[in-house]
RNA sequence: GGGCCGUUAGCUCAGCGGUAGAGCGGCCGCCUUACACGCGGUAGGUCGUAGGUUCGAAUCCUACACGGCCCACCA
């Protein structure tokens, strides 16, 4: 026998390790029809999974269990990844406490140590994934840096470069001067900052006015070469050509008209700082300015900044300048001025803009295809409203940095002569120009140009993402012509978040276009993020992080999952309360409890369930479960099927409580009580067939619980599966559909709910049983609520209930008023009639409203000239029971006296 | 500056062309032998605003307001 309640942790324990033996989850190459196969959007290897882990892999499992439990094979490719700066940045922090850095240990000792918290931390993170109960094929673990994916990293890079779609070349990047790389556009965020913008007058060399620049950047000025204005700027006619002084420097800049400048923005004089500023790098290229790079990449001033300033970090050099400019003269004014500053997406510092060589792919042309394919509906998202961002994005693709100054991540491939390019290529290789690599994974022997054998590696490693946009296909091993790749690739399904849809989704797209040749999986389920209860997006220094560990141990994982399902809507945000865990939780309580509650009720294992029904022995609530039943598979596959498994667990969770538990249970127990055995028998087959199929759709939701309960209910059930995914989903067909049933039983439930309302409202005490004596209404609803009375005697608690024909009030009674008939409830010596007129009245101004609109609607002409003739008279019908409802009301409250 | 999404009961959200729904919270009453992680009852919305389409609109269209997000090189 079950416990009184749904005990979380043991039956978790003991299923994991089901699962993981079991192979349920495991599919081999070229055994049977192809799976549908998953990879895993992999978590970085920074640290433990979050609540967002837990929404992104309970998605995937649902949508893996749902097709496993449909009967076809499953592969969910596990695995990690090595995560780039935001790992390293974790490995440097712990290096920071131990007054270590990167640079004392050196490049061997830190990877070894990177090793070494990866392999502690991918256990952390695979066995949280399986504590979260995700049916992974644990033979395919993967990581993006283990030596098959650094064969498809090198292969990858090798195509491209054959192609000629990567390239090194000198560019103004972004560039974190706390992460000390260059990262590519889409990894810099913007951040509306608070700032100043100050005006600053620079002279003319030759001693006239000159012009007044506006900055919110004072300290580049150092490194201004030019001034530019627009030439159609009447107020700087004949400006331009003319030398201006910089002030501070000393240096004679030039004055040059660019159409870029806006006129209405501050002064109308733009200083050009080609070393520190995107634009000004581009207006320095059209009037061949020269560059003067004044801040270094560790974010401190050079000597080219002046004595003065030099080795002075930004922030401070920014002081200083003002100061001096300040006290010089040169300070026009300063306002406050909030304006966007790019940060890091990693550090949160802000992105200083720096020329130096990097690595770039060129995006045009691998976005083409990316776009043909979602243009064409090989590639679609979900929900398709993603479709047009991710369209845009594509078609306005800039190339990709993807050299990074770390040390954790994938070496480029390609190597350097040293003879060729002198020794400065060791120390100071992002400054050489036009340097010729020579592509190997192990370094070449020797030169084709000079004969040299010494060479070295390009120092810098891959962009992390480089190899994530591998990942469909680097799981099995590509380029090896692998069996895996064969029977797995394209891969079924990717579900990840929008933050992630240009950062990798795109990617994914376009290297396994390019690479490939196929789209990598044909449809992306695209979810929200999980915030906190307020909608706030959960971060460390604000102290609203939910651990997902800590929610599976108080509340259980299924009702930890449970709850993230029931509220990821497609692409919506989830704002997480403790409180629906509650409601999750008490879910699987109610799960437990009926089945706990059928058990009780089945004598001996026999296969009890539709087949074995006898259907001619089907009473109403029967027919009428099996009808909503029937009705509730086919509403959750439909949304299974459009990955929207919210909407699934919605009408599951409505199904079990409201209808199963609330009303079927109930009403059966009058036959379970009773003595008539093949009549318990039949409750029995309903009962089982109706709880075995839920407990089978909601499996994919809630995986330990309802592998638990199947577990006890299939020797009942006939059934000898290990495993709830392998039961197979439910089917009803369509002879099961009752509109009868549905229609008598919508009458039973309605003269429930009066009966119930009245009493609850007059206070009759709940122990107390009442009769109640019917009058009117249509004959076949009379016929009906005498043929099961025994319901309404159940489930309002009646002693007896009686009809009278003359429609005589017994003296000293209420009356509900339902399915067109009056219940008249004598209830002498405990009825207030104060109070029954004051509940009459309201029920009467209810009816009436109701029939004043529905008599609008049925006398507008228009209505009924146009309206289809099924909606005419459903209003005709809705307006007569609401005519006939406040009639007898009326009636009643007459008889009562007012 | 573009684009996307949202605005429905006190809170969090479903519904997306036929007289407004859920969960939580509130209130009233119940330990009715599956479940107090429960049961019954009940209060509470002119569905952001203004127009339009339609016999009929929370649901479709157009503006606007207010939130949020994404993209964009405005000092």
């Amino acid at each position: 026998m079950l416990e009184k309640a749904y005990a979380h942790q043991s039956v978790e324990e003991k299923w994991t390790s089901f699962w993981r033996a079991s192979g349920l989850f495991h599919a081999e190459p070229g055994v049977g029809e192809k799976p549908f196969v998953v990879v895993i959007p992999p978590p970085n290897v920074t640290g433990a999974l979050h609540v967002g882990h837990g929404l992104d892999n309970t998605l995937q499992d649902v949508f893996v269990r749902y097709q496993r439990l449909s009967g076809r094979p499953v592969c969910w490719v596990p695995g990690t990844d090595h995560g780039g700066i935001a790992t390293q940045s974790v490995m440097e922090r712990q290096l920071k406490a131990e007054k270590l850095n990167r640079h004392l240990l050196g490049r061997e000792k830190f990877l070894s140590r990177m090793q070494a918290w990866t392999k502690q931390c991918k256990s952390t993170i695979l066995g949280q994934l399986e504590r979260l109960g995700c049916g992974l094929d644990w033979s395919r673990e993967s990581f993006t840096m283990d030596e098959d994916r650094a064969e498809s990293v090198h292969e990858a890079f090798k195509i491209l470069w054959e192609k000629g779609l990567v390239y090194r070349g000198e560019r103004m990047v972004n560039w974190c001067v706390h992460c000390g790389t260059a990262l590519s556009d889409i990894e810099v965020e913007f951040e509306e900052r608070k700032g100043h913008l100050w005006h600053i007058h620079y002279p003319s060399a030759d001693g006239s006015r000159g012009a007044v620049v506006a900055t919110t950047r004072p300290e580049t000025m150092l490194g201004d070469t030019a001034v530019a204005v627009n030439p159609k700027d009447a107020r700087y006619k004949g400006l331009a050509g003319k030398t201006l002084r910089l002030p501070l420097a000393g240096r004679e800049i030039k004055v040059v008209g660019d159409e870029y400048v806006d006129s209405d923005f501050g002064t109308g004089a733009l200083k050009v700082t080609p070393a520190h500023d995107p634009n000004d790098f581009e207006i320095a290229k059209r009037h061949g300015l020269s560059l003067v790079t004044v801040i270094s990449p560790d974010g401190r001033m050079t000597a080219a900044a002046g004595a003065a300033y030099e080795g002075l970090s930004r922030e401070a050099a920014r002081d200083k300048v003002v100061e001096d400019l300040k006290s010089a003269g040169f300070l026009e004014g300063v306002k406050d001025y909030p304006h966007s500053v790019g940060v890091c997406y990693r550090c949160g510092q802000a992105i200083e803009p720096l020329v130096s060589w990097q690595w770039f792919v060129r995006m045009e042309e691998l976005a083409k295809p990316a776009i043909l394919a979602v243009d064409s509906g090989r590639f679609r998202l979900h929900p398709e409203s993603w479709t047009k961002p991710y369209r845009e994005w594509l078609s306005g693709i800039r190339d990709w940095c993807i050299s990074r100054q770390i040390w954790w991540g994938h070496r480029i491939p390609v190597w350097y002569c040293v003879k060729c390019h002198g020794e400065r290529i060791k120390t100071d290789f992002h400054q050489v120009a036009d340097a010729r690599g020579v592509l190997s994974v192990e370094g070449p022997s020797s030169c084709g140009v000079c004969g040299g054998s010494e060479f070295v590696q390009d120092p810098d490693v891959l962009d992390t993402w480089f190899s994530s946009a591998l990942w469909p296909f680097s799981v099995f091993r590509w380029p090896g012509r692998t069996p895996e790749l064969k029977f797995f690739y394209p891969t079924s399904l990717l579900v990840t978040g929008y933050e992630i849809l240009h950062l990798w989704v795109a990617r994914m797209q376009m290297m396994g276009l390019c690479l490939t040749g196929q789209v990598p999986f044909p449809d992306c389920v695209i979810h929200g993020i999980v915030r906190d209860r307020h909608g706030k997006k959960m971060s460390k220094s604000l102290g609203n992080v939910v651990d997902p560990l800590v929610m599976m141990d108080k509340y259980g994982t299924d009702a930890l999952r449970f709850s993230l399902l029931i509220q990821a809507h497609p692409g919506r945000d989830i704002p997480f309360d403790e409180a629906s865990i509650t409601g999750s939780r008490n879910f699987a309580n109610k799960l437990w409890n009926s089945t706990r509650f059928v058990l009780m009720n089945l004598p001996e294992a026999k296969a009890y369930g539709v087949a074995s029904l006898d259907r001619g022995r089907l009473e109403l609530c029967d027919r009428w479960i099996l009808d909503e039943y029937r009705e509730t598979i086919a509403r959750a596959r439909k949304s299974l099927d459009a990955y929207e498994p919210a909407a699934a667990a919605d009408a599951l969770y409505g199904f079990l409580w409201d209808k199963f538990c609330d009303w079927y249970l109930e009403l059966a127990k009058i036959r379970l009580q009773g003595a008539d055995e093949p009549a318990k028998d039949v409750v029995r087959g309903v009962m089982v067939e109706v709880l075995g199929g839920t407990l089978r759709l909601l499996h994919p939701f809630m995986p330990f619980i309802t592998e638990e309960l199947y577990a006890a209910l299939k020797p009942f059930a006939g059934r000898q599966e290990a495993s709830v995914v392998e039961a197979g989903l439910p089917e009803l067909g369509s002879s099961w559909a009752d509109e009868n049933a549905r229609r008598d039983m919508a009458v039973v439930m309605e003269t429930v709910s009066a009966l119930r309302s009245l009493r609850a409202q007059l206070n009759v005490p709940p122990g107390l049983k009442i009769r109640a004596v019917s009058a009117g209404g249509a004959a076949a609803t009379r016929e009906l609520l005498s043929r099961r009375a025994d319901y309404l005697q159940t489930l309002a608690r009646l002693s007896e209930i009686s009809h009278s024909e003359e429609g005589i009030r017994p003296p000293q009674s209420a009356t509900a008023v339902a399915a067109g008939m009056s219940f008249f409830v004598p209830l002498q010596g405990v009825i207030d009639f104060d109070q029954e007129r004051v509940r009459l009245k309201k029920e009467i101004a209810k009816a009436e409203s109701d029939v004043s609109k529905l008599s609008a609607k049925i006398e507008n002409k228009d209505f009924l000239a146009r309206a289809p003739q099924s909606e005419v008279e459903s209003a005709r019908s809705q307006y007569d029971a609401a005519r006939e409802r406040q009639g007898r009301l009326k009636e009643t409250l007459l008889l009562l006296g007012s």
